[in-house]
DNA sequence: AATGAATGAGTCTTCATTCAT
DNA sequence: CATGAATGAAGACTCATTCAT
């Protein structure tokens, strides 16, 4: 008995996916994991507790499920492909506000995985082959070939890799998840400040 | 029958809140809140699970009691307050090792709330009136005295707080939590990297 | 639209029901009533779940269909209105080796429907009606006229009866359920050993 | 925290283990494992469910537990170590009457674990080690010897033995999981008849 | 007649909390 | 104050059965 390669069946399958992990991503998001039930997801999701079961292992499946849903939607490397071309300055403005907007539209995805992942040492490992790693290594190569043009000063591009992904985690974390109010009226002017710190720096200019 | 205020009763008491206190933290750090039960950290208490409800209202109260505890080994202000004395990008270094040292040996406890933090709003709530607004508003009046000194380029101080704020909250997240190994190797570059990125920026300066 | 008697539609139905039991006597086997799962007993058919519910009311009706297949390969008379022609103790023997050979084909559906006769009194009792009961009135008469011809020494036949069929009952969970290894090893000499035991008893005969 | 030897709290445990193995070994006989639910078995004990799991790791480790202490109660080295003593026939009689005496106060737990035995490999393993293998051990020594001793006619001593005990477990299954009517009402008969099957044989004796 | 996705009742098991000793 | 046995509510998961296609 072969996987039958009927396409409208394989599109009802993957309809009927994302809608369950869509409700799961909701209750998660709500709840956090542990505090959601799958009786409320199934709610949520408009199907019966064993229809859960005919398309996911396990509760924890899903959040496995949610986290690849999103990893598919990347596509940072085209991205950083194009960047070169553009001003590093530039670039970043640009980079930070097209990926905080999605994360603006996936921040209920976002908040029901994340807490897990800090928890969950399979999840967690999950989440950094798929998210961090990728973006370390394409974010090193990038830096590296700025400093070799001479838009970046040199300095230990690794680390400085990490303290600006740091600052994108720690943005996210502050804003989405803790609620800082200043961060959500400004998030607008963001963009500026970060790029005003992260290439001028905090000291005054010499000529400022 | 009030209660006497016999001293040696109180200190007895805290002693006992304390071991217990202890225990719930490595628990938590270990398995997260919701698989951690109260049987075991009775068991590495050495106490009964009955003497737990004794000290404490709830296993969330334990919580409660681990991040209360956490604040009250905090005396950010008076660091604060020495600081205007010294070299601002000589304070950076010092107040991250200091703070980041801090953080190593409370490894633990960060682990055991963090992840319910962002789960558990009135947690939340909490971590944000003893941790986040007392630091914000501090370095905020730092940062604007540093300005107004001339010490610091002139920009929207709040922003600029949260953006460092967030550096220092990713970096924990990633080094602690997701377990960066870099981060870990080069922990003790980081705080120069981070010093140059911060106060000279990342573009190459004209004379250099 | 009375139930056409179409002899090809007829024959497919049984052989469409022949299907589906052997492969619920496979699984009944394997994993016992409870643990198969009409999912898996579908698999192994080369059906769909719904299919079983074509041709059988429930999961149950499953064992009693397996059962009563079963009972209609049975034509014990005839082989006892035969048995009188010889010798009883060549009989014996011959009786023992022939039955026995039909349980070694048949191992499986009887390892399916045994241990569940055990606990479903249905089951139970048309297990008695199909199986025992027959079994025991042919044995009786057969062993009545023995005794008649004076070919075996008088006695309480009945509880004869019991005693012979418990030797066969034995046996067979001895070896088919609980896997004795000495009796599979040695199970071609059986037959002889019992027809010592039960025609010339385990006392040492006088001229012996 | 080294287990306490209080001889009290000891009576209690196992005060409490057996209130709760009464309980499983009277629902399991009555509605065989599977069916029977952990709900009931605490209502029957007077406990709640919960309490169950205090003192039993699992629902299959009431079974282990009922087994356990079924095999507790045997000491058949001792019954066998005096039977030489007497007559082969005479103990015989007695062995019968004792174990089926025995087995009658132990339907229930019998009813409760045998076919469940039949199904579960593990508890099946448990059951030829704690049961089978021993008896047979013991009887083989005990049938050896009566066969140097002469009174016992020559014969494949292993394969004798199971012929026995066949014996034994099928009248057990026929009278106590199958309900056979005669057997219950000339059970008292049967040894002798037993007695003189197995020992003189069918076959009329010549000078009979 | 065949399919298999959907169903949802039913069950084992966990664990925070209580309270008699 | 300390204990730890008892509690029972709650929840993840299973699977026989149905029914629209």
């Amino acid at each position: 008995m072969p996987t039958s390669p009927d396409p409208i069946r394989e599109q009802l399958i993957e309809a009927r996916r994302n809608q369950i992990l869509d409700a799961a991503a909701t209750v998660f998001a709500e709840k956090g994991f542990h505090r959601a039930t799958t009786k409320e997801i199934a709610r949520i999701a408009g199907v019966s507790e064993g229809t859960i079961y005919n398309y996911f292992d396990s509760k924890a499946d899903l959040l496995i499920g949610i986290m690849t849903r999103l990893a598919e939607l990347e596509n940072l490397d085209q991205e950083l492909a194009d960047a070169l071309q553009s001003d590093a300055r530039d670039f970043l403005v640009t980079i930070f506000r097209d990926r905080m907007g999605l994360v603006q539209q996936r921040v209920e995805t976002i908040q029901a995985i994340m807490p897990e992942i800090l928890v969950n040492p399979a999840l967690r490992e999950r989440f950094r082959q798929q998210f961090l790693q990728p973006t370390v290594m394409l974010f090193e190569q990038y830096i590296q070939t700025r400093v070799e043009l001479g838009h970046i000063r040199p300095l230990n591009v690794p680390l400085a890799v990490r303290v600006v992904q740091s600052m994108f985690v720690g943005l996210l974390v502050l804003r989405i998840i803790l609620g800082d109010e200043l961060l959500q009226s400004e998030w607008d002017e963001l963009p500026e400040v970060l790029a005003t710190i992260l290439f001028d720096g905090l000291s005054p200019r010499d000529g400022g």
